[in-house]
DNA sequence: CATAGTGTACTATATATCTAGTGCACTAAG
DNA sequence: CTTAGTGCACTAGATATATAGTACACTATG
C-alpha cells in the first residue's frame, strides 16, 4: 500500500498534495520541485505516473520545465497565492453540496464541524 | 454526458446517490429499489454496470434481493437510520482534513460556510 | 570531453472500469 | 401454460490507469 484512496487515479491525488504544498507556502514561485525520478520515490509511484503529474500541472500552468535542469513552480505570484482560495472554496462548496443532499442544513454542518475529533 | 464526475467510478457515484435517498427517508426499509434496467436507463449508464450497483450494496448489507422480483432496501431499519449520520461523518472528517492540510483552522472553516452561495 | 542528473519518448503488460449484447432461471399475473 | 419483468451469468471489446523497462536529448559540472 501505499496510502492513496482507491477510486481516484494517484496522479490526480499527487496533483493535489503538491498543490497543497504550494498553497502552504512549502512550494514557492520560481521553487525547483522533485525530480519525476525522486518523485516516484518518495511517493511510491512509477516514474512515468510522476512524469504524468508533472505533464498535467503544466497544462495548469502551475509550473514550467527546463529540459535538463528540472521542474518549477511558476513564476506567477498571483497563480501560486490564488491556489489556496480557490482550493478551499472547491472544498467547501464540494462539502455543502453533500451535506445538502443529505438533509442537512448550514447551522447543522457547522455544529457538526465544531464537534469533530475534540 | 451523464453528470458524473471523471475519476471516480460511476458505480460508486450511483451507490452514493441512493445511500443519499435512503437518508433522506426517499427510501425505506423494504422499499422496492428501482430494477437493474431501470436503473441503468435513470442514470444513462450500462445495465452491467447498474447490476453492479447492487451487487456491491447486497455485500454492505444495504439491500438485498429475491431472485424474479428485484431489489429492496434492507430491513433493518438500525442500518438505514445510521447511513445519514455515517455519512455526515464522513464528509465531516474528510472536509476538516483538507482544509487543514491546506493551513486552515476550525473557525475559519465554519466562517466559509457561512459565506458560501448566500 | 566525460559524467551525472534531468525531462521526454517509446513499447509492453496488467488491471479496473465501462459498455454492448446474449441468454437463462425465477416470479407473478393473465 | 404463456408472458412480462426480474436478477444473474456469460463473452467480448474499449478506455483509462498504473507499472516496468529502455533509450535518448539536454544541462551543468568537473
Amino acid at each position: 500500500m501505499n496510502g492513496f484512496d482507491s477510486g481516484m487515479p494517484i496522479y490526480i491525488q499527487v496533483i493535489n498534495k503538491l498543490k497543497e504544498q504550494m498553497a502552504l507556502g512549502v512550494l514557492k514561485p520560481g521553487d525547483k520541485m522533485p525530480s519525476s525520478r525522486e518523485l516516484a520515490i518518495e511517493y511510491s509511484i512509477n516514474p512515468n505516473t510522476a512524469a504524468r503529474v508533472y505533464r498535467e500541472m503544466e497544462l495548469m500552468e502551475l509550473c514550467y520545465t527546463k529540459r535538463g535542469l528540472g521542474t518549477f513552480v511558476t513564476e506567477d505570484k498571483e497563480t501560486v497565492n490564488s491556489i489556496k482560495e480557490k482550493m478551499a472554496k472547491e472544498y467547501t462548496e464540494q462539502f455543502i453540496f453533500s451535506m445538502k443532499s443529505l438533509g442537512y442544513e448550514k447551522n447543522e454542518m457547522i455544529k457538526l464541524i465544531g464537534s469533530e475529533g475534540n
